[in-house]
This record gives C-alpha cells, sequence and structure tokens, in this order.
DNA sequence: TGTACCCGTGAA
DNA sequence: TTCACGGGTACA
C-alpha cells in the first residue's frame, strides 16, 4: 500500500488545546459558562475556589482527583476564552455570558470556529512563539469552508473532506499553514491523492486537532458529518459561509513581538488580554445567527417557507430574530392558537398574546386553557445541533415569584430545538411541583430548575403549520 | 515550587 | 478508534 507522506521541510503538526468533554460538550458548556455567569466579578482567588466548587458539583466530577478539575477549569477556559483576568479580578467574558442568556450552542460555536487560528492565545506561550518563529498564520474554519466552498463552484458537485485528509493536507503542512497555499490547491491535493488511491497512516494522535475543528464546525451547523466519513458544507447555512469565505480582520498583535528579544515569553504573555478581547469582540451577528425554523423543518424548503411565512404574519413581519428566546416565543404562540382551534375554541384565539418583556410580568405569553381560565407561559428555548439533556432551565427572581402567586395558572414551555428533534416538554405549577418534591430547586438568582420529563409535566407535539 | 496547558496511556 | 484522566513539563 503507498502513503501519502508530507515532505518533510513542510512537515509540522499543528497542536491545541484539547477539549474534555467530546462526550458529553453540550451539558459542560451550557453548566460552565452558567456557572461562571453566575459567579460574576471576583477576586482572582475567591473566583477559583468559587469555580471549583462549581466543577466538582458537575454530574460524574465528584470523584475526580483535584489535578483532574484544575485541569479543567484551566483547559477549558483557555479553549473558549470564557474569563477575563486583570491583575486582581476575574469576571466572566462576554461570550460566556452570552452562552448562558442565550442557550445558543450553534452560534456559540460558529463564532469560535470562525475566529479560532494559529497562533493563538489558547496555547502555552513557548508554542506561541514557536509558531511565531515558523510565520504560521492559519485559520482553519474558514480555510476549511472556503476550500469546500471553491471546489463545489468549480465542480458542481458536492465535495467531502475526511479527518485524515484535513490532518495531512491542510492542517500539518506549512504550504497551507505559513505558505497560505490557496484552498483550491489544497483540495487539488486532495483529489490527486484519491485519484492515486495513497493511503494515510492513520494515528489518532496526528489527526485529533483537525478533527477536532471539523466537529466544532458540525456543532456550528457549517459543516455536515455524513456516514461516509466525509464532513460535507452545510447549504442551508449560505450566510455563514459567505461570511467564512471572507473573514475579517484576525488576531495579529503577535506581529509585534521581537522573536530574538531575551523576554519574547514575557512579551508574549503580555498578549494573553488581548486574545480574550479578540475572541469576545462584537462581530457581524446577522452573518452568525441560528437559523431555528431550518433546525425544525430540516431539509423541507417547502415547509421553511410555510413557517416563516405563517410566523412573519403572526408577528407582523417581525421574525427576523437576535434571539433563539424570541422565536420560540413566537413559535409558542402559534402553537397555543394551533391548539386552541383544533379543540374548537377558535373564539379564544385573539387572547393568546405575546407580552413585551420591559412589562416584566413574569412571563412571556398569556393565554387560555380549553375552559378559558387563564395560562402564564414562561417559554424556555434552547438551540442545539444535537440532542442534549433538556431537563435543566433557570427561571428568574421575578419568574420564580410570578409562578408562586399564580400557581396552577403557570406554565413553563421547555422547547429544545435541534437538527434531530424537536422537543416541547410542558410544566404546570413549577412552585407545586417543587413543593410535592417532583423537581429539584436550587435559588441561583432566581432558581435552577432540574426535572425529570419522565415524571412530571407532559411532552407536546409542536404545532407549527 | 506552583501553575497551567501538554500529552501518554488506559478505558470504553 | 476515540476520548478523557491525571501525571508531565516548561515557564514564571
Amino acid at each position: 500500500m503507498a502513503y501519502y507522506v508530507i515532505p518533510n521541510e513542510f512537515h509540522y503538526p499543528l497542536h491545541h488545546t484539547r477539549p474534555r468533554f467530546k462526550r458529553n460538550l453540550e451539558n459542560v458548556l451550557f453548566y460552565v459558562s452558567s456557572e461562571i455567569s453566575r459567579i460574576g466579578k471576583e477576586t482572582k482567588v475567591e473566583f477559583q475556589n468559587q469555580y471549583m466548587n462549581s466543577l466538582k458539583r458537575f454530574p460524574g466530577n465528584s470523584t475526580s482527583t483535584k489535578k483532574t478539575l484544575d485541569n479543567w477549569r484551566t483547559e477549558i477556559d483557555a479553549l473558549f476564552g470564557l474569563i477575563y483576568y486583570d491583575e486582581t479580578n476575574a469576571s466572566p467574558t462576554k461570550n460566556a455570558k452570552e452562552l448562558a442568556d442565550n442557550q445558543d450552542l450553534v452560534k456559540f460555536f460558529k463564532r469560535f470556529s470562525y475566529k479560532f487560528q494559529y497562533p493563538s492565545g489558547a496555547l502555552k506561550n513557548h508554542f506561541i512563539r514557536d509558531y511565531i518563529k515558523k510565520e504560521i498564520f492559519f485559520r482553519p474554519g474558514p480555510y476549511i469552508i472556503k476550500m469546500l466552498n471553491d471546489a463545489e463552484k468549480e465542480s458542481g458537485i458536492r465535495c467531502g473532506l475526511s479527518k485524515v485528509e484535513a490532518a495531512y493536507c491542510i492542517f500539518n503542512d506549512l504550504r497551507v499553514t505559513r505558505d497560505q497555499r490557496a484552498p483550491l490547491n489544497s483540495w487539488e491535493l486532495i483529489k490527486d491523492n484519491r485519484l492515486k488511491k495513497l493511503a494515510y497512516n492513520y494515528t489518532g494522535d496526528y489527526v485529533r486537532y483537525a478533527g477536532d475543528i471539523l466537529d466544532y464546525l458540525v456543532i456550528a451547523r457549517m459543516l455536515k458529518l455524513n456516514p461516509d466519513g466525509k464532513y460535507y458544507l452545510n447549504k442551508t447555512e449560505s450566510l455563514a459561509i459567505e461570511r467564512f469565505c471572507q473573514p475579517d480582520k484576525p488576531f495579529t498583535e503577535y506581529e509585534t513581538v521581537d522573536i530574538n528579544s531575551t523576554s519574547v515569553l514575557r512579551e508574549i504573555n503580555n498578549l494573553n488580554n488581548s486574545w480574550i478581547n479578540y475572541m469576545n469582540e462584537e462581530i457581524d451577528d446577522d452573518y452568525f445567527n441560528t437559523d431555528v425554523l431550518a433546525l425544525i423543518t430540516g431539509d423541507s424548503t417547502d415547509e421553511y417557507i410555510a413557517l416563516k411565512d405563517h410566523l412573519e404574519m403572526l408577528t407582523n413581519g417581525e421574525v427576523n430574530p437576535k434571539k433563539i428566546g424570541d422565536i420560540g416565543e413566537s413559535l409558542i404562540v402559534n402553537h397555543e392558537k394551533l391548539y386552541l382551534k383544533l379543540n374548537e375554541r377558535e373564539d379564544l384565539c385573539h387572547l393568546v398574546k405575546l407580552i413585551p418583556t420591559d412589562l416584566a410580568v413574569g412571563y412571556d405569553i398569556s393565554s387560555r386553557g380549553l375552559d378559558a381560565t387563564s395560562k402564564y407561559i414562561e417559554v424556555k428555548t434552547t438551540a442545539s445541533n444535537s440532542r442534549l439533556n433538556f431537563s435543566r432551565f433557570h427561571l428568574t427572581t421575578n419568574e420564580w415569584n410570578t409562578a408562586d402567586s399564580s400557581r396552577g395558572n403557570y406554565f413553563v414551555y421547555r422547547l429544545l430545538v435541534s437538527s434531530e428533534d424537536v422537543r416541547l416538554h410542558v410544566l404546570q405549577d413549577p412552585v407545586g411541583l417543587y413543593k410535592k418534591d417532583k423537581i429539584r430547586m436550587y435559588p441561583k438568582d432566581g432558581a435552577d430548575i432540574i426535572f425529570d420529563p419522565d415524571e412530571c409535566g407532559f411532552s407536546e407535539k409542536l404545532l407549527f403549520v
């Protein structure tokens, strides 16, 4: 068997911080970001103490050693830039707060894979130094998306890339990472290797870093992993693809570092905060918003258009939400109206109303039951690329108080939208459920609630057309 | 000597 | 083959 090898002078394997939770990525990131946000600005020592305690409480971590938890604390943060450190204090970054507030993992990973680059502040200083010395500059996300996009444009057919090919023909070759080889030329090499039936000497460690980035692009819904083991462009994300193909300014401050100075490492260290700021900089969000309707309707263009039109009508053309929470609310307004209509209470439909947030009434929607009793509905929406345990949500103090005063009239509609399914679970009277010991509640700026969907409330099919 | 990504290695 | 624990290691 003939193998493809990268010529020695161009061979330079890239590396980045390994994730510690690929099997449980979504739960860990939602948990970590909400804990970091909850702790807020504290002195470094106090912040680390509280954060360590949080990590220890994460399911499965109670028996982990301090060493392992320290590694969790520092590595997850290093990779995703969730904590900002100044001389004395630590505080949650914008990305951490946004992930905790908006529960939009898709968007979080879009931004991450758009910005992530080599060299980057996620690495140890001496690695950064080595990359600067080698004159490496590489943004893997935009590179891969552009390569597949250009390849499809040129050939007119779907083009897929495997992990090994990404490692051998892109990541670990200085002709790409240093010499900025045009993406299409990398694609030519991949095609050529396929034609020649060259194999790759496959080892887990060698491809894992390229594999990580490809997997992150899947969570970002930029790529789809097909059963053939290859990663393909997700064509429904045309706006984001366009953006990835023409990325804005990268992080260039390492260019200012004098590589021959005796204090290189200190100079690099001084740029740590700039890197965190770069990762958390405001970017043109319109390109990166998660298309919840696309998640719901999957590949069906007809259903997508029908739903979009319908919601636009319902909300007077205001369906271009910045937040998935907003579209979750409009979906539930729609759901309630359809439900009443299906049960011959169309007369009550006009009473289903979205309540403006600034009224701070402690719920999102006022609706009616089939017997015309008032329903106060709080919608909790989460968007994700894959199915995750959705049995956790947060109520603010205001929401919890309203739930307490309204009791049986108060409903939480837990909505999970992912490419695999749409789940809606309804909990009536959360305060009562708590008092009857049916759900767990931890007071934390309001209430963190954990419920067992099999034990309480009921699942409902989201009505949307 | 403590810290914080690095990464060998066993487990799933 | 993939992934995460926890010891490894280089810097501060």
